[in-house]
DNA sequence: GTGGCTGCAAATCATTTGCATATAC
DNA sequence: GTATATGCAAATGATTTGCAGCCAC
């Protein structure tokens, strides 16, 4: 199972370190679009040396490699996931989740003919998801 | 001119301030969504007790009463624009400048299709615009 | 008059940087 | 063996907070 991030890192020239894995793993076992400290505080368990620094620099690094994703939807913080293909966000803004928003947009075309290039397009939507309208619910889940 | 954002503020039951009129009155000359260091820059020689504070506060009150909307597009500092119409955002990533999209996307509804409720739309793009294309300018104009 | 506003200084918090040690290849 | 990664501590930079004096109403 862990050779499927080593081939990963490997097919991207990226050199493998026991905590490139460990990072790589966590996001694709947590679709829950975590922060520096979410991965920080649940790794930390299992691997106490880990350092946030590491964190950064991974992430910046699979990042630079399209591997991750960065989202700016919430607060002061980083979001990130594994980039598999492109999708938008919805902030609930009541459980403070991210939801995936499968969604693509027709008019997107309009901005290339209006004469840019266009690398990355960010769709972030905020409001009240689907399960808090329904329970009420105020803690995230 | 000051009439305009003296009558503003008090439709929307804000005190009314020589800071808070400033503001405003420099938001509505300048559509280069600036960040509070730019608003702060320019604002401190005709002003000088101006202060930062001041800024943030003004800027969350009119916020707040849905009269400015926020980018956080750029690096790691907030930009801000006067709330006309929902629009959204190129960010050229050669020069720094951002521009404002014209877009709708019939798809949008699909969310709220999808239970949510949405109470805001942000469409951020990022790539390399039209004059930079052409020109290959670096420096932001 | 009084509650809200201003502005200074200090605090906070995510992120970055410098650097010595450790490790992948 | 060497270039690169790790991780600690200190630095940075945007934003927030505490608070004393000031001003709009």
């Amino acid at each position: 199972m862990v050779d499927e991030y080593v081939k990963l890192l490997k097919d991207n020239a990226i050199k493998v370190t026991p905590q490139r894995i460990e990072i790589l793993k966590y996001l694709a076992q947590h679709h829950s679009h975590p922060t520096v400290e979410h991965i920080y505080a649940d790794l930390k368990t299992k691997h106490p040396s880990l350092s946030k620094t590491t964190i950064y620099n991974t992430l910046e690094t699979l990042k630079q490699h399209n591997l991750v994703g960065v989202l700016s939807i919430a607060g002061s913080e980083s979001h990130y996931d594994l980039h598999k293909d492109v999708h938008h966000h919805f902030l609930c803004t009541h459980c403070g989740s991210i939801i995936d928003i499968e969604m693509t947009c027709p008019n997107m075309d309009k901005i290339i003919r209006g004469g840019h290039h266009v690398d990355e397009v960010h769709g972030y939507f905020k409001g009240v998801c689907k399960t808090c309208l329904k329970t009420g619910r105020t803690v995230r889940g």
